[in-house]
DNA sequence: CATATGTTCTAACACTTAATGGATTGAAAG
DNA sequence: CTTTCAATCCATTAAGTGTTAGAACATATG
């Protein structure tokens, strides 16, 4: 009876290690940026806009906990999610998040300025329009990002690239931008900056770890990769 | 662009404070109690070993991420989860945790003697072999978390009654024993007990959270309310 | 070999959190 | 109303965490 609660303190102790690391804000930032491929400490740092010693610090709980893999490749050291399920615990704990908090529903809502500028989960209706080319679904992610992994009849123009590369975007169909997640502010700009240009833009909320863990779709078919 | 860093900021705050529900022990065995059903204040902090004091301002730090709602039943004050999410949020958490860290892979296999003690996840033949009356699905949880929710077939005798209650169960059949989940260990006595007594009894990891959270099952029919 | 670059380690600080004991609230029962 | 009981609030201490700066390490390049 006392032994029994020295191993279970021991047991939940242990799962306390997987969600100490989901308690940071930096960290999660990391999390997602590494949900969208592999990275090195320095473009973490640049991305997350924090220094690159916190930024080992924070890697270094990663590691900790198992969470996230290394290899060096020349100078520099590449971290990656150790498993997929990282990035589905990811997706789940900040969709419970939106869910149960409304200081951070208001935030997400102050994001998408227009109401119907943001899309969120009509996924199947989406990849039929996408199939049948009446929907441009635009990644304005890195380049090695979309190169890592997509959405389906993905087009990739990265957003500092958006402006010079509109002509290859056409005027009479719809355009679908998405970035790294919800809480990533890339597509965003890029939906302000088609408008502007006269074209008919929205933006999906979700990107590709949402759609890789949650609905119908958990194969790599809907994934390209 | 400064400006996003500071809604960035914002919004991961936000979900870290989910996160950092799920960043202690306690609060994490507190959350698995919960996923068996309403408690007080005062049975979660018998059962979690721990001080009414202390259980209280963990279930304030729940309640502060509205992960719980709190009612009044009487003299005492009910906790329940806010929503099943967080129940599914537990059990991807401590899966995640057990695919990942070899510690607590450790931990785990030290509680079965056995190795054979525990069956993992063959669900649907034990739900066919339940179903033919092969074998005897027993939960040994209290009587009120089996009313709240049990497995399909399940018969319910609480671990403290089962010795006196051992005629009601055959003994020409097999009998697979769960409790609350992969950390606790009333499953692990009954089938001690039950072996000792000539029974053929095996211990099922999984409990209700674990069952409704993942699989193909995720309706109402599988799980008995 | 020496230098430059990217990353990690160490020490130190302010800050937050877990846990405990004493006082307090608030509803129910006498 | 007073008492009782469950639960919370408050103040305190000890332990842990995020963050920064300086030193140290490892690998590639000259």
């Amino acid at each position: 009876m006392k032994g029994s609660r020295q191993i279970k303190d021991l047991l939940y102790e242990q799962v306390a290690r997987i969600g100490k690391v989901f308690s940071s804000p930096k960290r999660l930032e990391l999390i997602e940026l590494l949900c969208q491929g592999e990275k090195t400490v320095e473009s973490l740092a640049r991305e997350a806009s924090i220094s690159v010693k916190l930024t080992s610090a924070h890697l270094r709980e990663l590691r900790g906990a198992r969470l996230v893999e290394t290899e060096r490749q020349g100078k520099n050291i590449c971290y990656r999610l150790a498993d997929k399920a990282v990035a589905d615990l990811w997706v789940q704990v900040h969709m419970l998040a939106e869910e149960r908090l409304i200081e951070l529903q208001m935030a997400v809502q102050k994001i998408a300025a227009q109401p119907d500028d943001l899309i969120a989960n009509d996924r199947d209706s989406l990849l039929k329009a996408a199939r049948k080319g009446e929907v441009v679904v635009l990644d304005v992610r890195p380049a090695e990002e979309y190169l890592t992994a997509h959405l389906p009849f993905a087009r990739s123009i990265p957003l500092g690239e958006l402006r010079q590369r509109l002509a290859e975007l056409p005027k009479d169909r719809f355009i679908v931008a998405y970035c790294r997640g919800p809480y990533c502010l890339m597509a965003n700009d890029a939906v302000e900056l088609l408008k502007r240009e006269g074209y008919a833009a929205i933006h999906l909320r979700d990107g590709v770890a949402e759609w890789g863990a949650t609905g119908v779709i958990r194969d790599n078919k809907t994934i390209a990769r």
